[in-house]
DNA sequence: CATGTCGCCTGCGAGC
DNA sequence: TGCTCGCAGGCGACAT
């Protein structure tokens, strides 16, 4: 059982975060040696005008209309107080207040650089919209789905349909609307059904604070409560909370992915 | 353009 | 108990 910092765990993050940066220059900054991290030195000299999220990836805007875009990838961790003595540490900040905020990363999965003037590639180029903004519908969610006939848990993890949503994620919202992961068409209705799901579960997550299985701690290093609510994800070999049928697992596209064979249908 | 495959990383659990 | 081996997984590069 693993873990990885999606929307709710991102947005946790944001909040903690928002507060400590901003109106705060950058007086000093290092990183690994990877071009993956090297961009975080790139902003010395700026000051943080606002703290924002989009999907899973954080944007630290400044005065200039520069942005650091930092995904935390699988095991990323940012927090106040940069350990420097910690051998994943693979970026740092210091701030004007004296304040430091470190990037700890085992698996190096993560990523920073820097966009200018809200201008974007990659995935975040591509990204779907919030899943609590008003233009996230169930019509939008339809019609995105219906645009492709790959797998349904493919879909959402490609952040088109709607942004911030990963493995586990992915699967409680499937088991919540009773959709079978593989499905490759869906109705209206059962759009309309998930489209309840997701939004349930990523509200859920973020005012729990996120789901903490191992690997995820939030920017004040402590762990979140969600986990204490996950219906499916890494409960393979349970009975379903629902029917007690035990849930099964296998990969879709490579994904782990697990699902109640009577609850969620095809 | 849509889709599919592979590589990036390293800790850790399964199995012997 | 100690060891090896392969899994986990979001994203981006690349091929078709």
């Amino acid at each position: 059982m693993t873990s990885v910092p999606e929307l709710p765990e991102v947005e946790t993050i944001r909040r903690q975060l928002e507060p400590r940066l901003v109106g705060r220059a950058i007086v000093d900054a290092g990183s690994h040696p990877s071009p993956k991290f090297t961009p975080a030195i790139e902003l010395v000299g700026a000051t943080f005008e606002a703290v924002r999220r989009r999907g899973k990836f954080l944007l630290l805007g400044v005065d200039d209309d520069r942005e650091l875009v930092i995904h935390l990838g699988m095991t990323g961790r940012l927090r106040p107080g940069a350990d420097f003595d910690d051998p994943y540490l693979r970026a740092w900040w210091r701030l004007d207040d004296g304040a430091t905020i470190g990037f700890s990363d085992v698996r190096r999965f993560g990523r920073i650089r820097v966009a200018y003037n809200h201008r974007y590639d990659g995935t975040l180029a591509v990204l779907g919209p919030e899943p609590f903004d008003d233009s996230f519908t169930p019509d939008h969610l339809y019609r995105s789905l219906r645009s492709s006939s790959r797998h349904l848990k493919t879909q959402l993890l490609s952040q088109r349909p709607v942004a911030g949503v990963g493995n586990i994620y992915a699967d409680e919202a499937c088991f919540r609307a009773g959709i079978h992961p593989a499905t490759r068409r869906i109705s209206r209705p059962r759009a309309t059904a998930l489209h309840e799901a997701i939004v349930h579960v990523l509200r859920q997550g973020v005012d729990n604070g996120g789901t903490t299985l191992r690997d995820y701690l939030d920017a004040d290093g402590r762990s979140g409560a969600n986990q204490h609510h996950l219906h499916c994800y890494g409960r393979y070999g349970e009975p379903c909370v629902d029917c007690g049928t035990v849930l099964r697992r296998s990969t879709i596209d490579g994904r782990t992915t697990t699902w109640c064979p009577t609850c969620q249908t095809r």
